[in-house]
DNA sequence: TCCATATATGTGTATATGCACCTATTGCCA
DNA sequence: TGGCAATAGGTGCATATACACATATATGGA
């Protein structure tokens, strides 16, 4: 029964669940002039000093190609630079520039109160509790579907 | 300590798990030609019999005007149609297609590999769990915030 | 040394998402 | 009943995300 039941898509309760939250953090984040991906990016350039396109994608999830569409507004705003690696000119490296770096801490309040409200309508122990839950998520490998016949 | 810990911003968690388990899905789904959430909107609007857009959107926890822009490639697609309430012309009402009806059920393996794969890697049980854990926060209200003097 | 291959990234296109602003109906009330 | 507020949607713009295809650089073996 209930062959359609959409409840039981795990997609969609992901997407709706990312949808209500994004909502929250991009409203409080807003006047900061950084979105929620955006100030994400940062953080991680910020954590990393410098790393290449393809380490950061890694890091963050991403679509190598999204992030690249990502670092445009960054870059357009001068939040961050991305130069050829002298040593291996096929790589970028992302840096913070210090108006990034500005930027960063001036949307530090507002990030801060978007992880209030989360945390007062959620709680703060199950929200920590599900952030490792959703990083391990993120993590998984979905190995190939079983072939027919193993090989031996 | 530890101020920009990326692994404490609950939206990135989200999202980073969001695009994980996007990918997933997308990737099974692509032979059917649908997108993941493309299905969820299907599978709404299948269930509703004929909703307006406003209860579309808000059963999928997303932004009227998201869902107007959605909605454009599976009308041009012959899915679904839109028209205007016979009885308050303000409202339209979205309607599945014979066509639409079976692009659905065209992609029902697709979907059940996904599932299947996901929950392979992640857990039947834990699924169950996370998918309920899910709609709760996408159903969580976020107060405003704490005024400075409370009235009374 | 030269070229095939592997590696790192960019571009164009399509969908996904939400905000600001605009249009069309409906309801209500003076 | 005339008109304004409330309701339901749409459009244009900007960012978010990924795939197919194209480009540039590095590497290693013949």
């Amino acid at each position: 029964m209930a062959r359609l039941d959409t409840t039981r898509c795990n997609l969609t309760a992901f997407r709706k669940a990312t949808r209500r939250v994004s909502q929250l953090y991009d409203e409080l984040l807003a006047p900061s002039g950084l979105r929620g991906t955006q100030r994400a990016i940062l953080v991680h350039v910020a954590r990393s000093q410098s790393s290449t396109i393809g380490e950061l994608a890694a890091a963050l999830v991403l679509d190598r190609t999204a992030l690249t569409h990502n670092l445009k507004p960054l870059q357009r705003d001068g939040l961050v630079t991305v130069a050829a690696d002298k040593d291996d000119r096929r790589s970028k490296r992302v840096r913070l520039t210090k108006r990034g770096e500005s930027k960063l801490a001036e949307s530090q309040d507002a990030w801060r109160q978007a992880q209030d409200r989360f945390e007062a309508a959620f709680g703060a122990r199950q929200a920590a509790e599900l952030r490792q839950t959703l990083e391990l998520v993120a993590a998984l490998e979905f190995g190939e579907p079983m072939p027919a016949a193993p090989p031996g």
